[in-house]
DNA sequence: TCTGGGGTCCTAGGACCC
DNA sequence: TCTGGGGTCCTAGGACCC
């Protein structure tokens, strides 16, 4: 098989490269990018010189405000950031359909097939870097491997502004030495349980008997193992990130709280944020998810699965609403959040209309109509009456079209 | 002075259907 | 009279990543 090359590309310190790019006097400061105002914000991102002073993202902000006093508060602009995310895309793009962006501020690109147009792997890094240099304004760190494994853990290696390339026989050399928990798929609990076997580096692991491990670990013992030896054979596939799996929104509260209008408040500003993103991508939902902090810091998560899927605040708040009382009421949260699931393409089902069972035409129908009066004129049960087209002629008949008067007619 | 917010994937047990 | 196994969906919890 032909050997392929791909690339991890890496923004460095992106949220705060950028505030630093456009405010001029925040260049060269240490900075720290939150999310918003309150005690218990965290840093969501910090510039390198923030960094020196030992902040990480996801630290309290008191907290790298005590590492670091002189640092500049900056507020995040997420819209800014996705903006800029996009941008660099369509740089990535002048390069390789094979684009699969990761995060907000990562993309796997595979230029296996493109080395002809572009130059060796090396080339075109330098050329995407300078591109982005130019166009942006920001830099990049980018990494070159066999696979999205070893690219994107070499990525890491020379930032800022690094390009580092790895082949299959600088393993031992290059990822073995590394501390366990740099290899992705490792954090905190399995470190922690690597440790307990002796397993310290990422040589240890691929060293380590992988039977031994499998017993550990279950499939996940072997899934390590493979890592540890860099093997990793998933493709770069741009379509991954199209499809949304879930969409949730949840809140740390100023102070913990057991009022329950208070908590009914949030939820209904939650489920019109939630809602608001279900509409501008065309989805519904059927699963809906309560998720509450505790005091303690202990997270609690209860869903329910709906029949027919839902879309409107009013909707989705009085499920988790009704979730909170049924589960978590009289006790003192710190966090709340509603997260939606099992999403339904609402544009897709419409184009089915022609094609779905009477039945299936007759309950969107229905919806559209209940959707345009704001009121259910059909409900449910009316679908089972026996002479449902007679009923349902009568009741809405003006509104059909002959086409559809024929479906009923059937 | 405690520890954000956005996600994904995996597992295990129970319900239910065939 | 005693007893099945596979598939799918759902819930809850856990771990991880940026």
């Amino acid at each position: 098989m032909l050997n392929r090359v791909i690339m991890l590309i890496d923004m460095d310190a992106f949220f705060a490269q950028i505030e630093q790019r456009d405010q001029p006097e925040l260049k060269g400061k240490p900075v720290l990018v939150i999310g918003g105002p309150g005690k218990r914000t965290v840093v969501t991102a910090s510039s390198y010189e923030a960094k020196k002073f030992g902040v990480k993202s996801g630290m309290p902000l008191y907290q790298a405000l005590k590492l670091c006093p002189d640092a500049k508060v900056v507020f995040g602009d997420h819209e800014k950031y996705l903006n800029c995310s996009y941008e660099l895309l369509k740089i990535y793009k002048q390069y390789t359909d094979l684009v699969e962006p990761y995060s907000i501020d990562e993309a796997f690109l595979d230029v296996t097939q493109v080395q002809s147009l572009f130059g060796t792997p090396q080339e075109i890094a330098q050329k995407i870097k300078a591109q982005v240099r130019n166009k942006l304004n920001l830099s990049c760190s980018i990494g070159i491997g066999p696979n999205k494994l070893l690219a994107k853990m070499v990525a890491d290696f020379n930032k800022p502004d690094g390009l580092t390339i790895i082949n299959y026989e600088d393993i031992p050399e290059m990822i073995w030495p590394l501390s366990v928990e740099k290899l992705f798929g490792v954090g905190v609990k399995i470190s922690q349980r690597l440790n307990k076997l002796g397993i310290n580096t990422i040589g240890d692991l691929a060293r380590y008997p992988k039977a031994k491990l499998i017993d550990e670990f279950g499939v996940y013992g072997a899934e390590l193992h493979n890592r540890a030896w860099g093997m990793d054979f998933s493709a770069v596939d741009p379509k991954v990130a199209e499809e949304i799996s879930s969409i949730g929104h949840s809140y740390t509260l100023p102070y913990d709280t057991d009022e329950l209008s208070l908590i009914k408040w949030y939820l209904d500003w939650l489920s019109s944020k939630v809602a608001e993103r279900l509409l501008k991508d065309k989805l519904k939902a059927r699963t809906i998810q309560l998720v509450v902090r505790f005091s303690d810091f202990k997270t609690k998560l209860v869903q329910v699965t709906l029949k027919q899927p839902i879309e409107t605040p009013a909707e989705i708040s009085k499920v988790a609403y009704e979730l909170f009382l049924k589960n978590f009421k009289g006790r003192k949260i710190r966090l709340i959040g509603i997260r939606t699931g099992n999403l339904t393409n609402f544009s897709k089902q419409l184009e089915l209309f022609n094609t779905r069972s009477k039945i299936a035409t007759v309950f969107m129908l229905a919806n559209k109509l209940n959707e345009k009066y704001q009121k259910t004129i059909i409900e449910p049960g009316a679908l089972l009456v026996k002479n449902k087209a007679r009923y349902l002629r009568k009741k809405v008949g003006c509104f059909l079209s002959h086409h559809q008067k024929r479906l009923f007619n059937d």
